[in-house]
DNA sequence: CCCCGGAAACGTACGCTGTAAGGTTTTTGC
DNA sequence: GCAAAAACCTTACAGCGTACGTTTCCGGGG
C-alpha cells in the first residue's frame, strides 16, 4: 500500500496508545524508546519495525491527539442541527480545548514538531468548509484560518497561567515587582478582587478563550 | 548581591552570546554544555559556575532574545510622538517580529519553557501601560493581553508555513489529496493564482500576521 | 515428515547527552 | 607574600537514540 503510510500494521496503534499514557501519567520527556518498548513488553530495538525513528513517534503522539479531537468534534456534531457557522466554530474549537486539556503535554510538543499532523489537515478542511458555506470567500477563508492561530488545536499560550510557583512572594519582593511592574500589580489586584472566591481561575484560561473567540468571529 | 539574581559576573552573557550565536547558526539542539563551553574556550562542566543547568542556559537565551527586543521597541519609540494606542501595539508586535526572524529558534524555544522570562514581564507591562493610557480598564486590558496571544513575542504559529518538504507532489498524491480536502485545495490553488509571482509569500508571514493584527485591534 | 527462508524480536555496542564529585590552577584581599 | 576564594579541569556515570549482528519463531514446499 504505498499511497498512504499505513500506521502500524500489527502491534503498530499499541504502541501509540502506550505512549500517550507514559505521557500523560509521566510527562513527555519519559517518552524514550526504552520505556515505550517495556511498557508493550518488548525490546527498545523491536521498535525499529513499526517506526523509523524517535521523531516518528512523537509525530504518531501528536497525530493520535489530533485524531482524537477530530472524532470528538463528530461526536459532538451529530446531531446536525445548522446553528450558523460562529456558533459552528466556537463549539468546535471548544471541543479541541477539552482534548488538549487532557494531555497537557501535547501543545507543547505539537509547537515543536516541523511538520504539521495530517489529521491536522481534516480539521482545517472542516473549518474552510465552514466558512465558505457561511459566505466566505477563499481569500478571507484563507486569513480567517491564520487569525484563528492555534485555536483549531484548543490552546492558547498560557501567558502567566501557573503564576511560575510563586512560592509565598513575600511582602519586599512583591513591593520590588509593584515598583517596577506598576500596571500589572495593579491590574492583578483588580482582577483577584473581582474573582475572590473563585481560586487557581482568576487568570487562566476558559474564560478568556472564550473571550478571545467571541472577539474574533 | 542576594536581592537580585545578577545574571552572570565575570564571562557571564559572553556564554549567553556564544550559545545564541550557536543556536543561529545550527539550530538549538546543538546548543550543549560541551558545544557551548567550548565556543567560549573552557571545559563543560565550568559552565556550571555561572548556570545551575541546562534550562538555565535555555532560559538565558529566551531571556536574551525577548530582552532584545524590547531594546529594539525602546529604540523605535524614541522619537517620542504618540500615535494612539493602537499604532503603537501595531509597531511594537511588528518590532517583536522583526526580531523573532532573525532568530527562528526562539518561537519554540519559548513555548517549551515552563516559566516566563522575566524580562517579559517588561513587555506585558509596557503594552498594558499603552492601553491603560488608551483608555482601558484594567479589566479589559487583562483580556486584551490574552486576547494578543504570542505576538507581543512576535510570532504565531505557522500553519502550512514550509508547506512540509514539499517535494514535487506528484501529480496523483494531488489528486488524492484534492479529493480528500476539497476546499483546502481550492483555496490554495485561488490563493496562489492572487500571488503568482512573488514565490514564497502566498501564505507565510508578513501580511497574515498584519490582518490578524488589524482585526484584533 | 522435515527443513528452511524470511520476518520479527533480541543483545551488544557506540557516540552522545547532562551532571555529580573531587582535584588543580589562577586570581584576589589583606 | 600568603592564605582564602573563585574559576577551572579531570574523571566518571547513567541514560539517550540507534547501527549492526544474532537469535527465535512460524508457515509452506521438498
Amino acid at each position: 500500500m504505498p499511497t498512504s503510510a499505513k500506521r502500524e500494521p500489527l502491534t503498530g496503534d499499541r504502541l501509540l496508545t502506550a505512549a500517550v499514557s507514559i505521557a500523560d501519567t509521566e510527562g513527555v520527556a519519559a517518552v524514550t524508546m526504552r520505556r515505550v518498548s517495556a511498557a508493550v513488553g518488548v525490546e527498545a530495538m523491536s521498535l525499529y519495525h513499526h517506526l523509523p525513528g524517535k521523531e516518528a513517534l512523537l509525530d504518531g503522539l501528536v497525530d493520535t491527539v489530533v485524531m482524537e479531537v477530530v472524532s470528538q468534534i463528530s461526536i459532538v456534531e451529530e446531531s446536525g442541527a445548522d446553528l450558523g457557522w460562529q456558533a459552528t466554530l466556537r463549539r468546535r474549537f471548544l471541543t479541541a480545548r477539552t482534548v488538549m486539556l487532557c494531555h497537557p503535554w501535547a501543545p507543547v510538543l505539537i509547537a515543536t514538531r516541523t511538520s504539521i499532523p495530517p489529521s491536522a489537515f481534516a480539521i482545517y478542511e472542516g473549518l474552510l468548509a465552514t466558512l465558505i458555506e457561511g459566505g466566505f470567500s477563499y481569500h478571507l477563508g484563507h486569513r480567517a484560518l491564520h487569525s484563528f492561530g492555534s485555536m483549531p488545536l484548543g490552546f492558547v499560550r498560557g501567558l502567566f497561567s501557573p503564576t511560575a510557583g510563586d512560592d509565598d512572594p513575600s511582602e519586599e519582593d512583591f513591593a520590588a515587582m509593584a515598583e517596577a511592574l506598576p500596571h500589572l500589580t495593579s491590574m492583578m489586584a483588580s482582577e483577584i478582587q473581582i474573582h475572590q472566591g473563585d481560586t487557581l481561575g482568576w487568570c487562566d484560561s476558559r474564560d478568556e478563550f472564550e473571550f478571545t473567540l467571541d472577539l474574533l468571529l
